[in-house]
DNA sequence: TTGAAAGCGCTAACAT
DNA sequence: ATGTTAGCGCTTTCAA
């Protein structure tokens, strides 16, 4: 029965003391010591297979090379491709992330970041911000390492990663109008959120910039990012009457909801309305018809965010910033010229 | 500035030894302690906040109620589910997931698995397993606790849970055939998998059962689950003038890959083929038309692999044993009688 | 029923 | 350049 090798073993072997052996296994320290016992050190680790533990180590440094991603809800398929960004980058510089999931819900969110900050992690990539985020504001009064991700909070001092809400809305808006539309409506996110406050806020810009009149009643505010409200939202317009022959929506999942409220109308898209959405998240492509909408650039969001929570890390307090990251415009089938 | 409240600050003030403390807070040992003590000690540690540090904990007792969930893709939608029924199973039983991603990496995999070990996770639940998986067999030897999820390796000591692969074939053949279907190809999935093989062998078992012949040339394996191998395997079999009114896909990519293949030989479906998938993954019924397929359970499967693995945490070796989940065969737009 | 003491594996301040 | 020492916060055996 052989245990783990530990630091002692390894020490022994070379001959030399656990301190020495630890100085000599760090790359950090390794300059404190004597070039030759370094590398026999590093051989006989290497030999007997030495694995540092890693939590005798934050026990005592209380750092744990480790930082926690906080996602709303993992099958939303915006987040994984993020994960995965924060993970490429995290990996690169030695650290980990742990993973959890809130379900949306403000107590299994706070539950898991006080068990991440029992678990020593060295910081939080959040992406579960709304624009009143009390957790947020928490950790960065206590000056934890906090960076938001895809959404922000109203107190911009908090450092992000977040999609170019107004250009992308602009680029939706002037491909409508180009197309000949003159008459879109907007199906608003959730006005708690950074996205769907921004998003609103440029539709009604981006309009005004074509000289387009911005009546309230071509504006529905939709409770939440899904499918269901989408389709609320839009069937609400439909049965009002209202007019218009575009529809851009805050996010993929209320387009789709659109093509289910065209559906029940007997309309169709593109012919009868062209939908936009925003997000370009899995599948959108392959919609019938292929939703035309804002590509938002996922893995690099994570990988941004994470090359942001690393300076900070390493240098805290020294420049902390926001990023909007550009997006690019996927025309698909799902938007042509109005036929009325 | 004060530092998180450890045990003996707990234990004094409570007017008690650390190791009595200590009792007093672990459910398991807090029979040892007087009530009265135990009490007291459970309101002091409240009211200062106090949270048991899980790195001392773990560098102590070599457990960390922690495990380890190891995925080939996060961003393949089938994963997601799974996740969340694993989350779901251990939180009740407070443990935790370290979730992991592999990218389909044999190096990956096996450094992230050094790094699960590393952290002293208590158990694995794979969803990596391919037929011939070196590292499940060589954790098993070592008598790690594993289950594998949604795929097996070929020594089935190994326990697993999976859909049952068999009879969702069986179902989607059934159905395929009673719509009148005689001429029935099959894009199976990689013979690495035993989901890619077992599908395979169902398919032939299926056709047999309904007195249909078997034969060589209705059937392509593909090399990976993706979209990309699906078009090309259904254009092959198109492009070699093979007659077949339908396509059981092993599963939903290689389906969404038909749908690009048909649509670039200007055929359609359910008119010209119908198509059937596995899985009923994310936006399956987005599709248009609306993809026909297999459902598997996802936050089942996820939920019981967690089962098995508690139990055979609270009790190794007990009853170590493979499940096979039900399925059911989701009807929709893609599959119709064949019109020839 | 409780206290004492040792130690999990590592790092870092201090000493030589 | 290396050794010594103490201790991170906890659990658990042993003793009382």
């Amino acid at each position: 029965m052989n245990r783990r090798p530990t630091l002692r073993d390894v020490a022994t072997k070379a001959g030399v003391h656990p301190g020495t052996a630890s100085r000599a296994l760090n790359p950090e320290t390794r300059n404190l010591v004597n070039a030759r016992t370094a590398e026999r050190v590093n051989r006989v680790a290497q030999s007997l297979g030495y694995r540092p533990n890693p939590h005798a180590r934050t026990l005592k440094t209380a750092r744990s090379a480790t930082v926690g991603l906080v996602i709303p809800d993992l099958t939303n398929p915006l987040f994984p491709p993020i994960a995965r960004g924060v993970e490429g980058v995290l990996a690169e510089a030695g650290y980990n992330a742990w993973i959890v999931n809130t379900d949306n819900d403000t107590a299994r969110e706070s539950a898991a970041v006080d068990s991440l900050r029992d678990r020593n992690v060295d910081g939080f990539i959040l992406a579960t911000a709304t624009l009143d985020h009390a957790l947020a504001q928490q950790l960065a009064a206590q000056d934890a390492p906090v960076i938001l991700v895809n959404r922000r909070t109203e107190n911009t001092d908090i450092p992000s990663v977040t999609p170019d809400d107004a250009a992308g809305i602009a680029m939706a808006i002037r491909h409508l109008v180009e197309l000949g539309h003159q008459k879109i409506v907007h199906l608003a996110g959730p006005q708690t959120t950074s996205t769907g406050v921004n998003r609103l806020r440029s539709y009604r810009h981006a309009l005004g910039d074509h000289g387009l009149e911005d009546s309230p009643d071509r504006v529905v505010v939709c409770e939440a990012y899904t499918e269901d409200a989408g389709a609320k939202a839009l069937n609400q317009l439909l049965d009002a009457g209202t007019d218009f022959t575009a529809v851009l929506a805050a996010n993929d999942l209320l387009a789709v909801g659109c093509y289910d409220a065209l559906d029940q109308h007997g309309l169709s898209c593109p012919e009868d309305v062209s939908v936009v959405g925003f997000n370009d998240t899995l599948f959108m492509d392959k919609l019938r018809p292929p939703l035309t909408t804002v590509r938002v650039p996922h893995y690099e969001i994570g990988a941004e965010a994470a090359r942001l929570l690393l300076e900070e890390l390493r240098s805290p307090g020294r420049h902390p910033r926001s990023v909007l990251l550009p997006l690019t415009l996927v025309v698909r089938q799902s938007t042509a010229a109005p036929s009325r």
